[in-house]
DNA sequence: TTTTGACTTTGCCCTTAGGGTAAAGTTTAT
DNA sequence: ATAAACTTTACCCTAAGGGCAAAGTCAAAA
């Protein structure tokens, strides 16, 4: 039997975590002294305590190691740590993609750019549109699928024939009380003519208008900045916001080069 | 101006968020309604909301995000940021050993080995040792730069012309007082004859010992292991511990087959 | 035998970045 | 006038312990 404080030396994690996993429940004491409380733990709790450690390193929480720990089917236990080294290399890759954005920012910034476009960065007008025939597909979508939705636009509009006429749009209609994960997008392509279900009349009118060039990872503030000035000059949404694509990745392989058009519907509030 | 809500929605943050923010000054409201208490906040305070948003996707805390902005040298905050993304660098760099680490693990696992090598797996006996003449480098290095310890030794030894006439020998010689991020390695290798400040004699005596076959990385349970059996056995610390390499990274690539042996210099306690 | 130092106990507060809920008051729309 | 939507403050909660204090206990030295 150990004291509490030797049972620490050995096991090399605190006293205070022991007293703490004896709280949870995560490991009792093999022998609690009635006289004073003294906590005494044996020889086989090591194996248990070094276990949680190392599951520890593994970063489970202490819950999913008492599950995990409680449940003696190796195979069960084999499949959790597969799974959890499937989300640790996707945690990389996260931070992989965020190293680059940030290796990007901090080179824009360098060169003079600011971290956050905002209004002051942007002439911002009121266009008059006209409506148009447009090929469409609509679909809920994970955030990174916009693309794919284009190139099944593309497959469409040549399977039926229909000829182009105008730069490609996006249309996000998103309520709020919907899945966050997923985006309701709907991809547009002005044609000359055409008819069935993926055809349609898009409806023209006032739009709070600004065009874009860079990235579409560095649009942070153009959406906030736009709804900004909507309320301030007394506007409200007429209809979904949308994005018309002069040049995209189609165009040029410098995502820096992208140029894109971006239109807020709107109508006058009247008071 | 506008109200937290309508502020809220325009830069996708919650109320709470905002209140929090107000609460540790990060960002107070523009102007604050003395009948009400309502919080108004002005578009131009966007902005400082979109740039802590973003810090905080580069995984900044508040309270260095707070730091951050008030400073407006331009130079500083390039720098710091470069600074995060060499971090996240390092991040990656842990993450993706610990994958490996894992992997490794669960294949061991797999074959029938535990995940926590322990006394059960171990054959632990008493042994006695014969003092020798060794040469030998004393240093506080950080944790994985022992094997760079060895190679000063191996010139040392060569430079001098000495004849080896063992295995290595490292000695791990650490307070409770030290730094952490430091071992006090010593690392030694038996030697025909030689004088001189890098000679010593390594004194002999009973120890407890095992013998270990596999990577260093496994050898999680054995010293805790050891450590316990000492107790048990009424056995006291008379040296540091040592370890004695059979078979190391000169000899195999791989580091299963690697083979260690572990002793403890003790002597039995007086009751 | 006493004293001293090391050890242990419980209890309380603290950490991050807000989320959840409640009760009460306010504004806006019907 | 009333209901719906909005806002306020206040309180409790998260994960995994760390830090500190007061009080009790143990073991070895004097």
């Amino acid at each position: 039997m150990f004291s509490i404080g030797e049972f620490s030396r050995l096991c090399r994690v605190s006293t205070k975590t022991l007293r703490h996993y004896d709280n949870i429940n995560l490991l009792k004491p093999a022998w609690i002294d009635e006289e004073n409380n003294y906590r005494y733990y044996s020889i086989e709790q090591m194996e248990r305590m070094l276990l949680i450690s190392k599951l520890k390193t593994y970063h489970f929480p202490l819950e999913d190691i008492q599950k995990l720990i409680n449940k003696k089917e190796k195979s069960e236990l084999i499949e959790t740590l597969k799974q959890k080294a499937v989300t640790l290399v996707n945690e990389i890759e996260t931070l992989k993609q965020l190293v680059a954005q940030m290796n990007s920012d901090i080179d824009s910034f360098e060169r003079g750019k600011r971290l956050i476009f905002m209004k002051d960065d942007m002439e911002i007008k009121i266009v008059h549109t006209t409506q148009k025939l447009v090929a469409s597909i609509r679909k809920k979508i994970k955030a990174d699928e916009g693309e794919k939705l284009f190139y099944e636009l593309v497959e469409l509009i040549g399977r039926n024939k229909w000829q182009a006429c105008g730069e490609p749009i996006s249309i996000y209609r998103n309520n709020k009380d919907d899945d966050a994960n997923f985006l309701d997008m709907e991809v547009c392509v002005p044609i000359l003519s055409g008819r069935g279900q993926h055809c349609r009349i898009f409806e023209g009118g006032d739009c709070i208008y600004t065009k874009f060039v860079g990235s579409y990872d560095d649009l942070t503030g153009v959406y906030p900045a736009l709804f900004a000035w909507k309320e301030h000059e007394n506007y409200q949404l007429a209809a979904s916001p949308y994005q018309k694509y002069l040049k995209g990745s189609y165009d040029t392989e410098n995502p820096q080069e992208y140029v894109t058009e971006i239109f807020l519907p709107v109508k006058k509030k009247q008071l």
